[in-house]
DNA sequence: ATTATAAGTTATCACCTGGTAACTTATGCC
DNA sequence: GGCATAAGTTACCAGGTGATAACTTATAAT
């Protein structure tokens, strides 16, 4: 009577691992974050995650990639790039950002390894090569320093996330701040 | 023939305890750290770890306490206290400062808790009473998000901690900005 | 010296983890 | 319609986790 009877889907399914994945490791972080988890919000069942990306690690290091959406906010004109990053990497909805689950997994040796290559290749190589001036790959790294601790302390540290200070919200100063490494070329 | 044969002392063994438990949370983190790593490296068993804190969780609240020295920098002249901070913050010789087991601890709902509470209480309101102006708890949470990140980033990506920037190494770099929040009343 | 107590140990439990082998079943191709 | 294959499952294993019970032994007061 189910009007669609489940059919299989391999593409789907690997999809949804993805997401159930992305969303679980920004939530909790890699080690608190089980294969079990992972394949019950996906609605599947762990072999089946296993045989396809591998290991839990072969599967976080999809996630993350797969996560990474920088190249939306790398556009010609180099004005207000700050707080396209700051509405990126916080909005609520969508809090699979790759500062999100990178600061859950900090600690874990593998989740480490695989996250730092993630982000320098797919985030701030990217980042640097689109910046002006000199000190590209250093610039980029504060930028991405700065947004990973404010998403992480947005999350941990409630008050921080509403703090008002001089009249500007933290994101807003999140936005100037990352601004301003910009146009120090 | 050791010239002292092992005489039993409660204190210092709970202080050796404390000491690995602050070194390993700061290596590793709250959930990749075993009660039994910590009882190995204090040079006792596991069960009277157990009993002197009760549970991992509680020797991971006794251990960020006592990791706590922020009182040192909080002297009556404001001048200099980016630098002071930084320096407390990142001695590469005491590793076990409150950024790093925080930073190294998010994820485990209990640390998490354990960590907010702590370093709201001991860290944050101590420098925020220290401060002048408004938004003291505000701008206190700032410069501790701040060091949470440089500490954080400057072990998990190693070019930051070495990486130069319009002549000012990150390191100035944190305690300019940190200075800047100080004075900002 | 005896002995109560605190300091410390060994052995173990129940549980959870990532990972695997072996099984079942739907799907598309001939 | 038969059938090879991919999609998906159940049952399980070895190892590690936090925690506890029960044991031993050093220490210090009487």
């Amino acid at each position: 009577m189910s009007p669609e009877p489940k059919r299989r889907n391999a593409e789907k399914t690997k999809a949804s691992i993805l997401l159930a994945a992305q969303q679980l490791f920004a939530e909790q972080g890699f080690s608190q974050t089980g294969i079990r988890d992972i394949a019950a919000r996906a609605g599947i069942s762990s072999p089946l995650l296993m045989r396809y990306f591998g290991s839990k690690a072969g599967l976080f290091e999809a996630a993350l990639i797969d996560a990474v959406r920088i190249e939306t906010v790398l556009t010609p004109t180099k004005a207000g790039f700050g707080e396209r990053l700051a509405m990126l990497f916080t909005d609520s909805e969508i809090n699979i950002t790759p500062p999100a689950i990178i600061a859950l997994s900090v600690g874990h040796p593998d989740a480490q390894e695989i996250a730092t290559r993630v982000v320098s290749e797919y985030v701030i190589q990217p980042v640097a090569e689109w910046l002006d001036g000199t000190d590209k790959v250093a610039r980029a790294t504060e930028i991405f320093m700065l947004a990973t601790s404010f998403v992480m302390y947005s999350r941990q540290i409630p008050v921080i996330g509403k703090s008002e200070h001089k009249g500007r919200s933290v994101n807003e100063w999140l936005a100037g701040t990352v601004q301003a490494i910009v146009d120090a070329n």
